[in-house]
DNA sequence: ATGGCTTCGTTTCGAAGA
C-alpha cells in the first residue's frame, strides 16, 4: 500500500495537478492507494467528488469556505469503502476543519491540517499547542482502537533543525519553536514513528517552500509534510520519499507531496 | 528590509499562510 499527503493549497487550483500526478503514479506502476489532502479552501458542496471519481479515487472529506478543509482519496481498485469516518477531534470543539480519520480494512488513516501557529507569541500559536494536545490524547485512544495507524499530513512543525534550511535564522521561530518541537515529540512517544527518518535521505530535504525570495529554486525549504506510523506499519514501511516534482510545475501550491510504502499484504 | 508570493473574498486591498 502507498500512502501520501499533499496540503494542495487550494483543491480548486489545484486538481488538475493532482489529477495528473495521480495518473502519473498509475503510469509508473507506483500507484497511490491513499492521498490525503490539506488546504481545500472549499465548502462541502464545491468539491470535486465526481471528478475524483472518474479518475478511479473515493473520498472522505470534511470543507470549509476559505480556509483548511481536508479530504483523503483511497484508489477504488486497492482501497475498501471507508469506514468508521470521523471529522474533527471529538469532544475538542472546533468550527476549523483540519482532521479527517478512516478505516480501510484494518488500516486506520488520519489526515490533519494543523493550525499554522503564525508566532509564538500569537493567540493562534496558543491555540496551535492546544489544539496539539487535544490531538495527541485523541489520538492515544485511536491507536489503542486501531493497531495498524498513519497520521498523515501538513503538521507545521518541523522536528529538527536538519529540516529547515537556515535553522540559526529559524531558532526560536514558529513552526520551529521548542513548545512545537516538544509537541511533535509527544507524538512519537506516543510509538508513532517519523517514516521518513525510518531511512537514508538526502541532505537538505525539504517539503515546503515559500513562494517569495525564489525559496524553491535556491532549496530553501521546510520538512514540515510528515507521515508518522504506528509500530504495527512501521514495522512493515519499505520507503518514504518526498516527490519534489509537482513544485516544480506551472502554479503549484507551495507544499509537495509525501509518500510512504508500506507492505500491508493489501 | 515586516518586504518578497499566492489564494480567497468582493477587492480595488486586506487577511492568512509558513
Amino acid at each position: 500500500m502507498r500512502i501520501a499527503t499533499w496540503n494542495v493549497n487550494s483543491l480548486k487550483v489545484r486538481l488538475p495537478q493532482v489529477l495528473d500526478w495521480l495518473l502519473e503514479q498509475e503510469k509508473a506502476e507506483t500507484p497511490i492507494d491513499a492521498l490525503c489532502l490539506q488546504e481545500l479552501k472549499m465548502p462541502d458542496d464545491k468539491y470535486p467528488l465526481a471528478e475524483l471519481e472518474s479518475a478511479g479515487f473515493h473520498s472522505v472529506f470534511t470543507g470549509q469556505k476559505t480556509y483548511n478543509g481536508v479530504a483523503i482519496l483511497a484508489r477504488n481498485a486497492t482501497m475498501a469503502t471507508p469506514a468508521d469516518v470521523v471529522r474533527n477531534i471529538p469532544g475538542y470543539d472546533d468550527p476549523q476543519q483540519r482532521v479527517v480519520a478512516a478505516t480501510y480494512g484494518d488500516v486506520r488513516l488520519v489526515c490533519a491540517y494543523f493550525p499554522n501557529g503564525q508566532a509564538p507569541d500569537s493567540d493562534k500559536f496558543t491555540y496551535k499547542l492546544g489544539w496539539l494536545q487535544a490531538m495527541t490524547a485523541w489520538l492515544q485512544a485511536e491507536m489503542a482502537k486501531y493497531p495498524k495507524l498513519a497520521l498523515l499530513g501538513d503538521f507545521n512543525i518541523a522536528p529538527e533543525d536538519r529540516d529547515v534550511h537556515d535553522p540559526k535564522k529559524w531558532e526560536g521561530q514558529n513552526l520551529v519553536s521548542p513548545p512545537e518541537r516538544d509537541a511533535f515529540k509527544a507524538l512519537q512517544a506516543l510509538g508513532l514513528a517519523d517514516a521518513f527518518r525510518l531511512f537514508e535521505q538526502p541532505e537538505k530535504s525539504f517539503s515546503w517552500w515559500d513562494y517569495r525570495m525564489f525559496a524553491f529554486r535556491r532549496n530553501a525549504g521546510l520538512r514540515i509534510d510528515h507521515i508518522l506510523l504506528s509500530p504495527a506499519l512501521r514495522d512493515v514501511c519499505h520507503a518514504c520519499v518526498i516527490d519534489r516534482v509537482p513544485r516544480t510545475w506551472e502554479q503549484p501550491s507551495d507544499h509537495t507531496p509525501v509518500v510512504a510504502t508500506l507492505a500491508t499484504g493489501a
